[in-house]
DNA sequence: GCCGTTTTCGGCCCGACTGTTTTCAGTCG
């Protein structure tokens, strides 16, 4: 059983709590920056480790010597000694506990000693006995604001799937625009960068009248409680979701959407840009300090030299605008420097879908709904994957391969008839071993091969996905991992690897733009797309609706650095059959 | 604990809001 990447990270950023909780300085920094770069290295980290030592380990950015023994010990002993000794200094449920609204790892640690507060029930308990109140440095308003807000973090399992926040971002930006005095406004954050899971939405504002916003922005409808309400600044809960509020000065908009747009990574390493051109970077502006002697002593110290707009604050940089979905401190600065940065796939380039289904299996409508469908939308073709047997499969779902012979037929009618290419195909399983349970004969028949896991899914995946992506039949792997966004994780998969024998065998990585789903994500494309390999951004749609998921496959391979011609589904239809017949 | 446009030691991004401790610490982004 392989250790997956997320587990490392929550391991190191269990210990980074425990060490802010005693007040420890830098450390808790350096493990969370460690544990964010193990959480997204496309390679199994464990298995690095294991594998090929630690030296491995530490070329993963801020992954030194200690981390990298760490990684080391907790592979081969399944514990660390020192996360053993600081859980055995502070017995507290920490994960559980920062996961409150306003409760970080000092409060743990101070209601730890005072209190003897552990868990989520006791922190509940304390505070509905009115015994935090007692603790120095902590009052009833605090109190009650632990109280209030357990409940949420008990409810609040994770993060929101971009699907659900990005109409919410929508709906926010529309009802100030509409309502208050507006300069501009626009969602930053996570959901600017197209992140397939969202922890809140933050709406960006240029106005010269503040106070107005915020006062709109709190009595917000859809605002089912008003989490902290400045003179600039704002945050309110609407549909179980965190919306913040920032409103600048219009000439401090385009300083502000990129500050606000993160990553963190990436605005760390602008700054630090930023110093070495003796400039100062905040989200006020850009500012020239060459000269000044105290850069720090204040917000919007030296010349302003950009803040209007964001294309200003990147070129004062000496960088071209880098387009929000690559700022995940992937490198891309250094590749903006270096004139390098990828002329990013768009949604109009989207030629057809590969993957979709039809009342044949799951799907909801018939085979000529969903290609009417795809015609009304300006596709070129469609293929229609329906499941087969196997696998995976329950409740009757999936055609018996005589099945699949008389969907052939029908597909052949279809297309004769159709306005755009209908290609006929199948969605095969991947057994644990990597075979597929269709005839192979029939599988070579079929335009279009989509082989998916649906069953086994968890262990290391790389080998039968390796064996499925080899099938000479087989033209697509669909949903590699078989993750599902806040459900399962899914398959461990060494993408580097998977993608190498993919590009050899001629067999695209889907891109499986389901919102539920986005597998492979962005981390992925970008190892895959490095090794030379072909992806794909197929809908898996079940009904017409459906398709518009490709918006979130489109996005999700900008943040794989994808360009149109690494994306099948951009190609015209006589390259993509060619793909097909190869 | 990590790292180098201050390069193997001495620093580590920056600012708003809240609550409480009357000058600031903690949290969050």
């Amino acid at each position: 059983m392989t250790i997956r990447n997320d587990e490392l990270a929550a391991r190191f950023e269990e210990l980074a709590d425990l060490l802010a909780a005693q007040d420890v300085e830098y450390k808790p920094v350096a493990y969370r920056r460690a544990a964010e770069n193990i959480r997204e290295h496309p390679e199994n980290v464990a298995t690095l480790a294991q594998e090929e030592g630690t030296d491995a380990v530490e070329r993963i950015d801020r992954v030194g010597e200690a981390i990298a023994s760490k990684v080391l010990e907790y592979v081969e002993n399944g514990e660390i000694d020192e996360l053993q000794e600081k859980r055995a200094e502070l017995p507290v449920e920490m994960v559980a506990l920062t996961s409150v609204e306003g409760v970080g790892p000092k409060t743990v640690g101070s209601l730890y000693e005072a209190l003897g507060v552990q868990t989520l029930d006791e922190l509940e308990a304390a505070a509905k006995n009115e015994e935090i109140r007692t603790v120095s440095g902590f009052g009833p308003k605090t109190e009650s604001n632990i109280l209030e807000n357990v409940d949420f973090a008990r409810q609040s399992q994770g993060r929101q799937l971009l699907s659900d926040a990005v109409p919410i971002g929508e709906t926010v930006t529309d009802y100030l625009t509409g309502t208050a005095p507006v300069e501009r406004c626009a969602v930053a954050g996570s959901l600017r960068r197209w992140r397939p899971t969202i922890g809140d939405v933050d709406a960006l504002v240029a106005s010269t009248n503040p106070q107005t916003v915020v006062d709109a922005f709190t009595d917000w409808p859809d605002a089912s409680r008003v989490i902290e309400a400045g003179t600039g600044k704002a945050s309110v809960r609407a549909n179980d979701v965190r919306v913040d509020l920032r409103v600048v000065e219009p000439a401090e908009f385009g300083a502000a959407l990129q500050y606000f747009t993160g990553s963190k990574d990436h605005n760390v390493e602008l700054r630090n840009r930023a110093i070495a051109r003796d400039l100062k970077v905040n989200e006020y502006g850009v500012f020239d300090v060459s000269g000044i002697d105290d850069p720090d002593a204040g917000q919007r110290v030296g010349d302003r030299v950009a803040g209007e707009t964001e294309s200003g604050v990147y070129d004062a940089l000496d960088l071209p605008p880098i387009p929000a979905e690559l700022r995940e401190g992937r490198g891309e600065i250094d590749a903006a420097a270096a004139g390098a940065l990828p002329e990013l796939l768009t949604l109009d380039a989207i030629r057809g879908d590969l993957h979709l289904h039809t009342e044949w299996s799951d799907g909801r409508n018939s085979i000529e709904e969903m290609v009417e469908a795809a015609t009304e939308r300006g596709y070129e073709y469609v293929c229609v994957t329906d499941h087969a047997e196997g696998p995976g499969m329950v409740g009757g779902v999936g055609l018996s391969d005589q099945q699949l012979e008389s969907q052939l037929s029908e597909l052949r009618a279809v297309d004769d008839d159709a306005e755009i290419d209908v290609f006929a195909g199948v969605e095969a399983n991947i057994d644990a071993d990597g075979r597929l349970s269709v005839d192979d004969a029939l599988l070579e028949r079929l335009d279009c091969v989509v082989a998916s896991p649906h069953a086994a899914l968890d262990g290391d995946g790389t080998d039968r996905l390796v064996t499925a992506a080899e099938h000479p039949a087989v033209d697509v792997v669909g949903h590699p991992t078989g993750r599902q966004l806040n459900r399962r994780s899914g398959l461990d998969v060494d993408v580097t690897a998977l993608a190498e024998a993919a590009a050899k065998a001629g067999t695209a990585l889907e891109i499986n733009a389901n919102p539920r789903r986005l597998d492979l994500r962005g981390a992925a494309v970008q190892a895959a797309i490095e090794q030379g390999a072909t992806v794909t951004i197929d809908t898996d749609a079940h009904r017409p609706g459906s398709y518009d998921y490709v918006r979130y496959g489109v996005h999700t391979a900008r943040r794989g650095w994808a360009e149109p011609s690494d994306v099948l589904t951009t190609w015209p239809t006589e390259d993509v059959r060619a793909f097909l017949d190869g």
